[in-house]
DNA sequence: CAGGCTTTGTGAACGAATGCACGAGCGAAT
DNA sequence: ATTCGCTCGTGCATTCGTTCACAAAGCCTG
């Protein structure tokens, strides 16, 4: 079989990157571009163009000296590494306003992740449809794990319930979850975690803002002190 | 003034972490615990105990040997290094689906991220009511920035209309922006952006998935050929 | 078919982040 | 006051990621 070199391991760094290679490869190619050249996918991507030289020779030796990559076959090759060749079904914890904006999304579906199942522990929920999906209780997410192959997870419950949610997930079979709540989330090692924190996002932000002001004493008064009494 | 260490940059990759600090410290508190050592809050933050150290270090020499950080103290602290000793007022471009959630959402203001206004370019989404602030016309924008003092803008448009979201922001005065769309926004260097894309983050996953299983030649019929005819 | 132009692929230098290991400092107990 | 046990703070080695810079390799032109 073909000197097969895609199969050592791709830098967790430039995984995160592969998609947005893949986004905007895909634009290129709907406005029929059929080549590409580092420089100008880095540019689109925001980037130098030596890292992405780097990241496609990753996958392979993909490109042409002196033209640039197929776009086409590039898109091909991505979506090969990044597992796109099949859909990922994915059930979601959790029918609260987060969960239900995501089921109803609809992008989802399209993107190759369609919804196999909302649950929530709420009696009172269960069975309202959202995007097409009915919500059922939790107790069946082994069910619906099984029965669909699901290997992803969206974590979508309120802080308090995440860990629950999580270790229900994993006792039903999910390998993989995307942690929306604002927790950290204790699972067994072999289990891929990633969180989108809203507040941390935000939190970052400010402090790059307060840095870029922040010259001399702005804040004096009312600084706790540590404790003297004990 | 006192020797006020602090004033050293910190690495993104502490910054990024110290959120996560702040929210189990701001738990723990409520809790009760009036002293944390490295150990403890590494183990609930999901890292290395040394780490714990380090990022905390950055912020100066808080810490009791033997003892461990003082929690209260330590919250004080990190608030003052992100920036969160004031509110930092928001605006929402794009009252869409994702617009309306994060501006009805709530827990923005509590967070001392109050929403200083929401706008959009289609007329008839404007003057609906969400979340008690009334959606404005997209070229008020700059008015609305100047009057609040807005420094973080959110972008919460469709990926077509991010580019010209992020241009008015920035004209408008607005330094950090928060990126919604699913596109690379192209703004002046001196401009913090930071993305929260969904779909990245599920490809990540499915990498991972399909890494997991992805062992021998699983595709084979159908693989484009880099094409013979130019 | 040779020479020039372009762009890839990658070795090597650099820089950032992590994790270990241990000295220094603090509180408590004797 | 001295000793002991605990935990911080940090120097150092290592790993991971980025960037530079250039040879190798392809197309195009004459």
């Amino acid at each position: 079989m073909a000197p097969d070199r895609a199969r050592r391991r791709i830098p967790e760094a430039t995984v995160s990157r592969l998609p947005v290679y893949l986004r905007i490869l895909g634009e290129q190619s709907d406005e029929g571009v059929d080549s590409i050249a580092s420089d100008r996918l880095a540019e689109l991507a925001g980037v130098n163009a030596a890292k992405v030289r780097k990241d496609l020779s990753y996958l392979g030796s993909y490109g042409t000296r002196g033209v640039g990559y197929e776009v086409d076959y590039l898109v091909y090759q991505i979506r090969r590494e990044l597992g796109l060749t099949h859909d990922w079904p994915v059930v979601i914890v959790g029918a609260g306003n987060l969960g239900q904006a995501l089921a109803g999304y609809g992008g989802f579906g399209q993107r190759g992740y369609p919804v196999a199942g909302i649950v929530d522990v709420d009696p009172a929920k269960v069975g309202s449809v959202i995007g097409g999906v009915r919500v059922r209780h939790i107790d069946e997410l082994g069910q619906i794990v099984a029965a669909r192959g699901v290997n992803i997870g969206v974590v979508a419950t309120p802080a308090a319930a995440a860990q629950d949610a999580a270790e229900r997930l994993v006792a039903a079979g999910v390998t993989s979850i995307l942690n929306f709540a604002p927790t950290v989330l204790a699972v067994p090692r072999s289990i891929e975690v990633r969180k989108v924190d809203l507040a941390v996002e935000l939190q970052i932000l400010s402090y790059h803002e307060q840095r870029r002001i922040g010259t001399g004493t702005q804040v004096d008064g009312r600084i706790p002190q540590r404790s003297a009494t004990a």
